[in-house]
DNA sequence: AATTGAATGTACGCCAACGTACAACCTTTG
DNA sequence: CAAAGGTTGTACGTTGGCGTACATTCAATT
């Protein structure tokens, strides 16, 4: 069960670039689909950072100090208990943002966001964020849709977590990140899956089981191999689908966007 | 379990009046927090309807064709599984809206949303509302930040589908349906409860005999009668507090923007 | 008042997952 | 190379909830 959080590292934050960084917003999904005029101006406001693995970009219930901008890497957010059970209620990636309080006025985020695996993001502060936003619609309206989208995501992960066996959950956790993060490997360890899917560590590893003696995985410690891509479709529960359904309508109006 | 869904009735909405229904509108917080000249531009759009128990606002993954500020009543967000299994991952009454997915420029809405207790609101079409909103700054605002507010509720309410057990569930659910109902006593049946908290009617049996018996509630067929507030919080997990602060946020903001 | 249908109580075996513990293992570091 | 520490495999009894079935009780008709 989602052991007691000890201590996650909140490690200091490296900073590749300040400024206007030209090319490295060209990566964020939500960036490439707004008009090169407001693109610029969040680029003239954000620093460029690597975002390491386990970082905490938001402490649950913490007020959000800074957006972020993901351009790789995948990123999670975590309902957490006080007894420091957690459970993930959305996953993102160089599609997302962190950082949606912001956007619509609040102080403080409800989940803990964490860096699942390494990546880069450009970094705005709250003040910079504000300041932006009205000058800057069509980037506000993407961020807003991109909010219901993870609502949507929430919605249908609530669900399945109480429905699913874990084994599902599992295998439709790995396609999600897939997604998210392109290549066939995805360099996480039981004990971080058992967060993200509310379960203890001991059923990951039975479950991860389930699936490599399928064929359908295989890992390392530390890192899982996607093998049967198809196969691992069938093994995860219709969940899979209509998130990514959703996730479709969002990409391809992002890529819709980028041609104008 | 969250038994097959066997045709929930789909019963006509009764028109209670039509145009402008200056009154009305005064019930529901969002309306009520806004400039009398955008509420009235509302309230000229809007037909007041009876929403009679069980009524299905939007079925899930359908066309929203219309939106509803609620004025009094229960209204639940459903994910529906195929099997029609389902588990609620939102709630509100007079203090909400449904309709987001149209605020935001979506088709469909994922969730199914259902009237648990039969109550009133204001109708307004998909066309009305996306005519109202750019002349309505402050409803648009209102209404995404309302958006914010049922997405932190679906994170929290995810992981305590996931974590908590149903007896610790169903006391939280009673208090937040009191919270939104009023008075004490919730008229719904267990196997309403069972829909919503995702899990057997008999399960609910159980839990609601071990709330009874500990004097915390009493109930009849079809209603159950909240005896004991204090200790019902209590038995209830974190997420009833959580969620409420998050709430009670909203709330107080309606209240502050009625003074101006 | 009798009847009907919905709502509730309860019981059965069963199973997925729990909490916990410990051994085995691999990778890094000194 | 040895030690150390993180990662994974596995096992134990326990438990909450499942699926199902059936009996009971109440409320609303006729």
């Amino acid at each position: 069960m989602a052991t007691v959080n000890k201590a996650l590292p909140r490690s200091k934050d490296i900073l590749l670039s300040s400024g206007n960084s030209s090319n490295s917003g060209t990566q964020n999904s939500i960036l490439i689909g707004i008009p090169a005029k407001e693109r610029e101006a969040v680029l003239s406001k954000a620093s460029s950072l690597h975002l390491q693995k386990h970082l905490i970009l938001n402490e649950s219930g913490a007020r959000s100090e800074f957006a972020y901008f993901v351009t790789s890497g995948l990123v999670s957010f975590l309902t957490v208990m006080a007894d420091g059970k957690s459970v993930e209620v959305g996953l993102t990636g160089k599609e997302g943002f962190v950082g949606l309080p912001i956007v619509f006025g609040f102080e403080t985020n409800l989940t803990r966001i964490v860096m699942q695996v390494e990546g880069s993001g450009l970094r705005v502060t709250r003040a910079d964020l504000v300041d932006l936003l009205p000058g800057c619609p069509n980037l506000t309206k993407s961020l807003q849709r991109f909010s219901q989208v993870m609502a949507m995501q929430a919605a249908q992960i609530a669900a399945c977590n109480r429905l699913h066996e874990v084994d599902r959950r599992l295998a439709r956790w790995l396609l999600m990140s897939q997604d998210r993060l392109g290549g066939d490997d995805v360099p996480l360890t039981q004990e971080t899956l058992a967060h993200m899917l509310g379960t203890r560590r001991a059923s990951v590893t039975v479950a991860a089981g389930i699936l490599q003696k399928a064929s359908l995985i295989t890992y390392r410690r530390g890192d899982v191999k996607i093998d049967n891509r198809d196969g691992l479709e069938t093994a995860a529960c219709e969940c899979y689908e209509t998130i990514k359904r959703q996730a479709d309508t969002w990409n391809n109006e992002a890529k819709a966007r980028q041609g104008s």
